[in-house]
DNA sequence: AAAAGCCCCTGGATGC
DNA sequence: TGCATCCAGGGGCTTT
């Protein structure tokens, strides 16, 4: 589920409605990705100060250290004064003086990890080998394409490996590349310089206007206020298999890449 | 260094 | 209705 967007548009629902929290309790469900990497009793008494984000992590610092949030393919957060009691795929519940935060996530594939600081070598091993920010001043056109000239991966694959750039799912990497009409299954370091160029400007763009839309909301993403995103109905390609190009009718195709789907329009994505 | 596969896990949709 | 199969928003790890 959670790419760049979804991730941020999590953030703005309650960084600033959870800071000055003071952690009263922690209760952890199954076990998630990795294991917390603390006692959650040692978290009780820490106050939140702010949540950032890098990449699809959340970080949420604290008056010691700090949590690292991952919401996987399938993981949620919601932060209310109440909330139901936890279900099955409610893994992780921290109560505050401000509300109780939730991550809800029925594959696991998410986590939540504490770690002592940004240079914890937990940290390091996570967050030290991603690539640039894409809504950040950081992330320049021209080094963009000089990164991409070194690589010979099919674009999609290197858009969606993070390592040039972060934050860039199957969703936005499918919708960036039909905006430019660049064939998914191009080598990277086959595209000029122009073609990278827009695809940059493409990348902010789409990731601009999906944090806009409140991100998409495919089988059961909301925000931690519980609100639902809608750019899932605003894609050109993805998840459109079959159906008629919204440009020129020609049908959307769906290919495999590295196990994952890619759609794409044969006639606005020639080359 | 980069690329390609594998795997973690559950649930929904589809097909027989 | 029941069961098998395939697919899903990610990414770390291991092997080439």
């Amino acid at each position: 589920m959670p790419e760049l967007p979804e991730v941020e548009v999590t953030r703005l629902s309650f960084a600033e409605r959870i800071a000055g929290a003071r952690i009263e309790s922690v209760r952890l469900g199954k076990p998630l990705r990795w294991p917390l990497n603390c006692s959650p009793k040692a978290l009780c008494g820490r106050t939140v100060l702010a949540v950032r984000r890098r990449g699809k992590y959340l970080l949420v610092d604290l008056s010691e250290g700090l949590l690292l949030i991952h919401l996987g393919m399938s993981g949620s957060l919601a932060f209310a004064p109440a909330l139901p009691a936890p279900g099955p795929h409610d893994h992780f519940d921290m109560q505050t003086s401000q509300g109780l935060l939730r991550l809800h996530d029925p594959r696991r594939f998410g986590a939540v990890v504490y770690v002592s600081g940004e240079d914890d070598p937990l940290a390091r091993k996570l967050l030290g080998k991603l690539g640039v920010e894409p809504l950040s001043a950081d992330f320049d056109a021209l080094r963009f394409a000089q990164a991409l000239v070194r690589r010979k991966a099919p674009i999609k694959q290197v858009l969606l490996s993070g390592s040039v750039v972060v934050g860039v799912g199957n969703i936005y990497a499918c919708e960036a590349l039909f905006i430019v009409g660049i064939r998914p299954t191009k080598r990277a370091a086959s595209l000029s310089r122009a073609r990278c160029f827009r695809l940059h400007q493409a990348i902010c763009d789409v990731l601009q206007s999906a944090v806009q839309a409140g991100g998409s909301t495919l089988r059961d993403f909301s925000n931690a206020d519980g609100q639902a995103g809608y750019f899932q109905n605003e894609t050109m390609v993805y998840g459109r298999a079959g159906q008629p190009c919204k440009l020129c009718a020609t049908p959307v195709r769906s290919i495999r890449q590295g196990q994952r789907s890619t759609f794409f329009c044969p006639t606005c994505q020639k080359a």
